[in-house]
DNA sequence: GCGATACTTTGAGCAAACGCAAAGTCCGAC
DNA sequence: GTCGGACTTTGCGTTTGCTCAAAGTATCGC
């Protein structure tokens, strides 16, 4: 493999202000890896022995009920770690991570972690951060899953997308991913099929632009609009 | 205040294998203070200057939407910390927590957090692993809000709380706190209307009893039944 | 005991969203 | 280019659970 930039960490909080050596040697232990579109980088109920750095791409953690349905209870941009099960106290990964889009990351064996964490006191410190606005993430949409109606969620869903991964396009902003019906409805806790109507009503009102799997938001406004009714 | 008695912490995860005089410490910085039912014991969006430790009682802890719904996104049994949100990085709680019971708490400045981190191991790893927990019945939780159907969920909630805080009484299990409607219906994401109608139901067949705010679980196993269902 | 307040129950009507089903469309492989 | 599979659209009937409304009941303070 050929030897990581050191230029690749640098600006990510997790390493942000260290020294060029300790990068060197932090980044020597590491494996890159490439995942393509729906690829699982860990499954549920693994034993929790690697972490990760998302270089590139985009990743969403779902898991499974026993009577097989998938909801998707997280989703992580580029830029953060995860697959840090381990650092809270943790033995498995509590969900599957796939690849929504195609993904660059670093990889670590769990054991690097306590390491890293005594050597480089900023790493800690972006974890336990890393950690609390995943808590706060996910109480949130929590609280949009018990009080929003559906259409509402659907939008939410859409900004938070446009958000972290939107690409600008002549047209309005794109969602950088294939995304499905079935993805968005795994995301907001219903069926594909409402999907699919909404957007297409959306599509009539010019609202949104879809065709296959691709998205694009042309009136980010009214989608806020959706976003807020709550009936 | 009088002295409190180091065998309130002997026996908990935090504070376990710790010699007396630690204990004795740890104690020495903390006020003991006790709380009704319904009061808050500290509010949504507070400076998180206080961190906490439930040695009776039970603690809801609720987020309120801009509309005013409230919905509950936690739940603490007694003796858990409580009110961490420092250690993951936050400046500010994140959440309303309410007595749900009488509640006796020990309660400590966030300044000694450190302290107790660096002096004590098991206390950081205990933390870590209260978190992890967190994380994942939140994500449990938001998971049976995306598929389940309104009964299965309530269900659910039930046998909760029976499991953490039930009472077997000559009939069957009591919820040992008073409890409305109202409250489930911010436990499960639904209206007091629907829950009021559901329990009446399940009154009429055995499955519960209740009258004002207590309930008492009779048929355990038919609940469970209750919850499995999809729809 | 009496009244006020908080909590609960129940009914009726209605809308949101689901389930099922079938047809249509796009894409990649060969 | 054509075939197969994956993805999408749409219609229709049904159900769940919400809203609104009103009456009933328990509890607490005085």
């Amino acid at each position: 493999m050929p030897r990581l930039d050191e230029s690749l960490l640098t600006h990510l909080p997790p390493f942000d202000g260290l020294s060029r050596t300790d990068i060197r040697r932090i980044l020597d232990g590491a494996v890159s890896r490439r995942f393509e579109i729906g690829a699982d980088i860990f499954r549920e109920g693994e034993p929790a022995d690697r972490f990760f750095l998302l270089l590139d791409g985009y990743i969403r953690v779902v898991r499974t009920t026993e009577a097989g349905e998938q909801i998707t209870v997280l989703h992580i941009p580029a830029g953060q770690l995860f697959g840090i099960a381990r650092a809270i106290g943790r033995e498995t990964y509590p969900g599957r991570a796939v690849a929504a889009a195609e993904c660059i990351v670093l990889c670590w064996p769990t054991a690097l972690w306590d390491d890293f964490t005594r050597h480089y006191p900023g790493f800690g410190l972006s974890m336990a951060r890393t950690v609390g606005v995943r808590l706060g993430e996910i109480q949130s949409r929590m609280q949009e899953l018990a009080t929003l109606h559906v259409e509402a969620r659907i939008a939410t869903a859409l900004l938070r997308l446009i958000t972290q991964t939107g690409r600008q396009t002549a047209a309005g902003v794109e969602i950088d991913f294939p995304l499905t019906r079935q993805d968005l409805s795994e995301m907001t806790g219903t069926t594909l099929h409402t999907v699919s109507r909404l957007l297409s009503a959306w599509q009539r009102e010019g609202v949104v632009q879809s065709q296959h799997r691709r998205i694009t938001v042309l009136d980010r406004a009214r989608l806020e609009a959706c976003a807020q009714h709550k009936g």
